[in-house]
DNA sequence: ACAACTGTTACGTGACGGGTTACAATCGAC
DNA sequence: GTCGATTGTAACCCGTCACGTAACAGTTGT
């Protein structure tokens, strides 16, 4: 159930890492070929801001990859995040309970 | 490319249709169990608003399916809408460009 | 040394989900 | 039929968050 699965990686992280540095992008350079301020990609970089849809569509214009693929690695940070407070008064419905 | 699929359906519609309806479960009943306002229900099952991932967690406690599933619902509409104005000013990185 | 550029950070704005409250419609009991 | 209770939804306000503009400190090059 529940899974306790380590703190999945930030988009912005994985963006930085396997793209902007091995092709030797700069953040300034970065923004202008996405087409966003470099106020939006620093903050996405370096984890101040979540991968939005819009961020998302451009990164996958801009690199050939998915955008699911990228919505899915925010998807998955932000579910963990969510369920490290999980919401506690939610009751089965009847047909699951087990009572 | 543009694949141009049908507009994904609201995980609210499909919740309420596949989850509410087949187990008579009313707005205010269904609110109390998964213990969120009547508002918040209401707005989601009728499209006003998205998939929270809070949400999607009191959902799945409460079906004992996956909140993966029902965030992937939104994360497909989401990634639709945003698609129907796909930004224009973005340029691809030099290695990924035709030209 | 100084000018140009880098990455980051206040500041303000718009979009959006949520709770509380108020409202119209519907159902039940008598 | 009438009155009360309950239903679903809308209005209002608030907190959060991604974004752009503008300003900032640090680095580079000439």
């Amino acid at each position: 159930m529940t899974t306790m699965t380590r703190k999945p990686t930030h988009p912005g992280t994985v963006f930085y890492e396997d793209v902007m540095k091995p092709l030797n992008l700069s953040v300034t350079k970065t923004a202008e070929l996405l087409g966003v301020s470099r106020k939006a990609l620093s903050e996405f970089i370096n984890e101040k801001s979540s991968l939005s849809p819009d961020m998302a569509l451009r990164i996958s214009i801009a690199t050939g990859t998915s955008a699911e693929s990228w919505m899915n690695m925010q998807q998955k940070l932000t579910l963990w995040i969510a369920e490290q407070d999980a919401p506690s008064n939610v009751v089965p419905f009847s047909c699951y309970k087990a009572s």
